[in-house]
RNA sequence: GGUGCGGUAGCUCAGUCGGUAGAGCAAAGGACUGAAAAUCCUUGUGUCGGCGGUUCGAUCCCGCCCCACACCA
């Protein structure tokens, strides 16, 4: 540690709709400082009001990066988001010695404080070709293919997954070795302090306000924004609740009620997906979502300690 | 009022040629290192509308009743 101030990052996480952003803002006014979104979809620029991003009066209160940080068309993903994070933290840790983290995303989290074992970038147009083919000849295809080039995959891995064989048989295309033998799961070690704080609110109230944020969104015209972004429904950057639901809609699949319905599952659904994953990393601090000040004690515990 | 078609898991429905029943969705739990708001795994006892009858045995057959829908009056 080359500096004698230990530089600190909160990270705020826990379901969609618990009040992440509003508590990240408070906390970053209380700290003056920034704020990297860990979200998926909110760093997408052409994503807007299905994605619940900070508004613009929020952005002004406080800076924000990874947000409509990228474009749909370009390719995100866990390492990207490591890569610009990390570069991001560093830069901000010139300025301020506590920088906030906030988002849903467990694995870019997780890639952002633990890193991600390297594997070699895998031409796009095998990965191409592996999709098409999956597509035309399905599972078993995937299935055979998997058995005959990555036995070991086959052994322990997750043969009804077409995602992740897929990325199993991109490498083994690509390198001649299994994934399995890049994933060594070493954690990095960072050279900054790293506090979770984990938002979480009863049952009942998270439906709540999943289903109200829902409407809000619609009255919004959500509709509309996914109406423009129909011809893209294909990109991964739109395989997100709020626009999966409402492209049914738009090509005669479900009626618009059911839709809508169809995004208040989803959400739920991801919200519970984010509980799982979060749950079991025993390294996080729960709070409820108004309790600022219990947070910024947290922040203090750990900042202060390491002067 | 008459006729027809239904009433089975939270919802939509399948089924049992009579031996107390099963799918999809939802829900619950879980996994997850380059698509992660994605993807995948596990979990199905419910007066089979009510009351009687036939039967060794009925959710299944018969009768009556209740409810829903459609058509005819």
């Amino acid at each position: 540690m080359s500096s004698d101030t230990k530089k600190t990052i909160i990270i705020v996480c826990g379901p969609t709709a618990v009040g992440k952003t509003t508590t990240a803002i408070q906390l970053a006014k209380y700290f003056t400082t920034e704020i990297i979104s860990a979200d998926s979809r909110q760093c997408f620029k052409e994503l807007n009001i299905g994605v619940a991003r900070p508004s613009p009066e929020e952005l002004k209160q406080v800076p924000h990066h990874f947000i409509s940080s990228h474009s749909i068309y370009d390719e995100v993903t866990a390492a990207t988001f490591e890569q610009y994070a990390l570069q991001k933290a560093t830069e901000l840790f010139h300025k301020h010695d506590v920088v906030i983290m906030v988002g849903g995303t467990g694995l870019y989290i997780k890639a952002f404080t633990e890193g991600l074992d390297s594997i070699p970038e895998i031409e796009k147009t095998i990965r191409e070709k592996i999709i098409s083919n999956y597509e035309s000849k399905g599972l078993e295809w995937l299935q055979k293919e998997v058995k005959e080039k990555d036995p070991l995959f086959y052994k322990d891995g997750e043969m009804q997954n077409p995602q992740r064989m897929m990325r199993a048989l991109e490498v083994v295309e690509a390198t001649g070795q299994s994934v399995l033998s890049y994933r060594k799961g070493k954690k990095v070690k960072r050279d900054f302090e790293i506090i979770k704080a984990g938002i979480e609110l009863p049952g009942e109230n998270l439906v709540r306000n999943i289903n109200t944020r829902t409407d809000k969104m619609m009255e919004a015209g959500l509709l509309d924004e996914v109406k423009e972004l129909a011809p893209c429904k294909k990109l991964n950057a739109l395989q997100t609740v709020g626009y999966k639901e409402l492209f049914d809609y738009i090509d005669g699949r479900s009626s618009l009620q059911e839709a809508v319905e169809r995004i208040k599952t989803s959400t739920r659904q991801y919200a519970k997906r984010q509980m799982t994953w979060f749950k079991k990393d025993k390294s996080i601090n729960w709070f409820h979502p108004g309790d600022i000040q219990g947070l910024i004690k947290l922040g203090h515990q750990s900042f202060d300690g390491k002067k």
